[in-house]
DNA sequence: CCACGATGTTGATATAGCTCAAAGATTATT
DNA sequence: AATAATCTTTGAGCTATATCAACATCGTGG
């Protein structure tokens, strides 16, 4: 179901940061076919869930999401947070159905892909197929990198890589990397990264007693990120 | 430089777990003849270290490899554990270059596939862009799930979720699954799930106690996979 | 074949982060 | 606007796992 946006890869502020880049107009143009751009979606609203048969891959025009799933026990572990120009749903290519539940965090909006046919084109567009290796190893990498943090870092380090981490992705597309909104509650960085939320708490209230980072609420300002790049230790960010 | 061993993807045994899963006979002859059988390794001999250019990626004919980084303070934390019919390297694709080290655990070989022949005869031959997506996508679930176990598991949980995973694999060779060889220590076992090397002994000697394993240094029996499942708790295996 | 470094085990103690609890702040709902 | 639900913070005590230490075993190179 095609909705009506006037929205197309060759006018997307996200184009350079996307499947696109260093497509010529025409291969564009062709790319562009294949998406749709659905409805937006407002918060808590899923964009697949675990088990679901795998169609598609989505990129993250606006907003925010995250993923996630359940343990039989019932609690959910966060595996994902994903921002703008950034592409969810790879989890089910393997086994064509997704492994994690998708959920948006805030009113969001997507362009979704349909993986068959961004197969059939990238046979036919070697950039195509040559950037979405590249998305599928940067994955591949990202999650690597977050193996290392939690079988290594400690809860504080845990905390600055994840505050470092979100502010060099909101630089990436143009926005302050100083100062942002995190659209995820404390509970799901918690999860995320292995700690309890409270834990998550008392860290960020010991950091800004430092005078690391200035809190109030979800609003957060990196004030000293040397510092924080110093907790981290590692030759990251 | 090639290394003439008379192996062809054809004759081996591995094809139906590998990159060739359902290519066509003339197909299976081209990725051939882009695949290098170089010499074979031993134990310690490096396949490429971290920041090294990325060039190709791996598969394991025989044998067995870890990857790993080094923290800036010395220690190195293990990322991954290679059996026969599976791929290392893909960490290096998005930005050309190796995010970890990879070494040999044991005496082992392995099939090179030069990245860049990869991708253009990808583009000839939608199986193998297919199959190669796939070896991406799993490589991607694999990583998430090392996320939740890291995130929410505790030490005895990942002792077995960590033995049940080495059981299967070797299963998918054509291996017993409930008598195996471990061919890394404890300590990487430990770096791997983010234990100390203590707790790893300590744990296995625990299992063994409660009758659920048998250990002989690195020869491990699974005695009770259905108690070692109960004990993961979730769904897996 | 012996010796030495690497690996593995076991015990005693310390501690980082968890659990439980309760209250305050924010956001959503009627 | 009022109320309910969710999210966040802070405190006090507990526990799983780390740390430190000593010894046992393995396997590799001389």
């Amino acid at each position: 179901m095609r909705h009506s946006t006037g929205v197309s890869c060759g006018s997307c502020r996200l184009t350079e940061l996307c499947l696109p880049i260093a497509l010529s107009e025409g291969e564009m143009q062709q790319l562009d076919d294949i998406v749709e751009r659905n409805r937006p979606y407002k918060k808590a609203d899923h964009l697949y869930r675990q088990h679901d048969e795998f169609k598609s891959i989505f990129a993250v025009r606006s907003g925010s999401f995250k993923t996630y799933v359940l343990s039989s026990s019932g609690s959910g572990r966060v595996t994902g947070f994903y921002l703008p120009g950034e592409i969810i749903g790879m989890d089910g290519i393997a086994d064509r159905t997704h492994a994690n539940s998708s959920v948006a965090l805030e009113h969001a909006s997507i362009c979704e892909i349909p993986f068959s046919q961004l197969e059939s084109l990238s046979l036919k567009l070697p950039s195509l197929q040559h950037n979405f290796f590249s998305i599928l190893g940067a994955e591949i990498t990202k999650d690597q990198k977050i193996h290392t943090i939690l079988s290594s870092y400690s809860a504080e380090q845990r905390i600055a890589s994840f505050l470092l981490g979100v502010s060099s992705r909101y630089a990436r597309v143009g926005l302050s990397p100083t100062r942002f909104h995190l659209p995820m509650t404390r509970g799901d960085i918690g999860e995320y990264l292995g700690l309890t939320v409270e834990t998550v708490s008392r860290l960020f209230t010991a950091l800004q007693k430092k005078g690391l980072i200035c809190v109030d609420n979800r609003e957060i300002a990196l004030l000293e990120k040397d510092e924080l790049r110093a907790i981290v230790g590692a030759d990251e960010f």
